[in-house]
DNA sequence: ATGAAAGCGCTAACAG
DNA sequence: CTGTTAGCGCTTTCAT
């Protein structure tokens, strides 16, 4: 391994000197620099980043902590806002170190302890739907964090969400518009922030329209494929003409349902899924669902904590982000 | 921030001595060892993994390096990768520092060079789909490597593939089995592996039914939502009887040209796509596809790479795995 | 405009 | 069974 000390004997200059070229960090003369370039071309010299952060106490990678299920398509979310941080990222020279909660507790904690000892400049956590992660008291104060999607309880931080209650108000206000009075709603449990602040929406868009809320159409269940499908099935045969599902795995099992049991959309029952794919696009029809701007929350995200890296002590940021309904042929 | 030396004056040892209680790398007397835990404890002291990699030439850490394009769903295969590779990392103690090629040879060439400076363990990357690619030149070999699902020309090393020939045989295979002989082949831009492959199985299925090859039913395109629908309408137009859709972008797009147009599956047209996801359930009727074990690629890639950095000296290995064909009822 | 040298926190060779 | 100490490669203060 070639280092600053080759290049300083090579270039007949010493190691500050090397340094403080590489960084730009003092005035070098040019024909020092060119000394220095040229030596550190032929050594194919490679600055040592472990060493620079130990000295410097500043890695250049953030951490990025997301609840991630095997083989779930509820992580096509989150691995967009990781494409939207590792975009934000690279452009400023940043590296990120992904890491995964499995939506477990504990496992959470744990990756979060391994955080505390690796020299991360800051971190971008998707919290575990989970009661009192106590994540004020695991989170040391060493780095910055900026919270994403979900708002635990009690925790004071920079975050980002996306208007849940808004996104779930629109579509069901959609539905109403469109004369469906019979709105069953599906969620994955509730409890956690994101469920009840769609359930809210779904509340709020109806007592608006002076319809009363049923409670039986009002289905919650884990957020799984079968649950989907078992809820639309209830819902369908409580008489429902729309179906709001307020969830991306649920709405597939939703439609999967109605597509088994040839119930037609829209003609014998509408529907608005959440979160949208490409293969929304090949349904029969295809589905309107509400859109969540994944990639911008990473984007806006990391944003926020390089503000915080670089020194930003303004008081802690909620951004909220837009939710869009996105019109098929579902309704 | 508390250092080993807090913890050695506090516990009244040597440094040394705490270093050895923590990595447990040599004999500690019990009692010594309960001052330092305690010690560590009371200061509650975390190891700088920076200094012990600085000093140890060890980062616990591990690159991977793959194409994903935005929104694009077959950034899907990758995360699922992604996720293999990071549960056994977990299991093994190690890091996982992600990045993004974004599918160009100059980032990829770029993040390469980053990952030299960086002290990872080893890498694993999925290499861009390009001509020359010079991967033996940037890849210092300062870390070892393991190729996924691509196999570069000219490049030696671990590497881990699915076996596409063998998927696309099997798929066309199973077209003939149910008597379909005007079959169009819908692939991306040729001249990569992948896609040469999977092209030489359906070549060799229709060969050993003695079906001449058509030229007109091959129809190559950059690999997009509106390539696939272009190219599935080209297709129908000449009159072909089923379709084998070769990645699962176009699949997407060959699908939505056919409902839309009211073709009617299987009757009219069976099909076969690539890549299995949730959502071939939910298309009418669910599509048959060829699944890639893209989870398993990475646990495989990783359990190689864990091998050679724990000093693994044998002669490169290339484990192709198998494409499995999912009967739904496209065809 | 540049150099000398201390030291970041840790590991490991050597010594006892 | 434990301690002393050199140094990993770099940044940065102090000096000139």
């Amino acid at each position: 391994m070639v280092s600053i000390k080759d290049v300083a004997k090579k270039a007949q200059v010493s190691t500050a000197t090397v340094s403080h070229v590489i960084n730009e960090t003092r005035f070098v003369a040019d024909e020092t620099k060119q000394k220095v370039y040229l030596a550190m071309k032929d050594l194919n010299y490679q600055p040592n980043r472990i060493a620079r952060s130990l000295r410097s106490r500043k890695s250049n990678t953030i951490g990025l902590l997301v609840p991630l299920v095997a083989e779930d398509t509820s992580n096509f979310f989150f691995m967009s806002i990781a494409n939207g941080i590792e975009k934000v990222l690279k452009e400023n020279g940043y590296n990120l170190i992904l890491s995964n909660s499995n939506e477990d507790e504990v496992t959470e904690k744990n990756q979060i302890r391994v955080f505390n000892t690796q020299l991360i400049d800051g971190l971008v956590i998707a919290p575990v739907n989970g009661e009192d992660s106590a994540y004020n008291k695991e989170l040391t104060g060493d780095y910055p964090v900026v919270y994403i999607d979900r708002h635990p309880s009690g925790v004071e931080g920079d975050i980002v969400l996306v208007d849940n209650l808004r996104g779930s108000y629109e579509g069901v206000r959609a539905l109403l518009n469109k004369g469906y009075e019979r709105i069953g709603f599906i969620t994955g449990t509730l409890g956690i922030t994101t469920s009840d602040e769609r359930l809210k929406g779904y509340k709020q868009a109806l007592k608006e329209k002076a319809i009363p809320v049923r409670k039986e159409f009002i289905k919650e269940g884990p957020a799984t494929f079968e649950q989907g499908y078992q809820l639309a099935k209830e819902l369908h045969e409580a008489e429902v003409t729309a179906l709001f599902v307020a969830n991306n795995v649920m709405t597939m099992g939703a439609v999967s349902y109605l597509n088994e049991h040839q119930v037609k959309i829209p003609e014998e029952i509408g529907i608005i899924g959440y979160d949208d794919y490409d293969w929304m696009k090949i349904t029969s029809p295809p589905l309107s669902v509400v859109r969540q701007p994944a990639f911008e929350i990473g984007k806006v995200a990391v944003e926020q904590l390089l503000k915080r890296i670089n020194g930003s002590k303004e008081k802690f940021a909620e951004v909220m982000l837009d939710a869009e309904l996105v019109q098929r042929g579902s309704f």
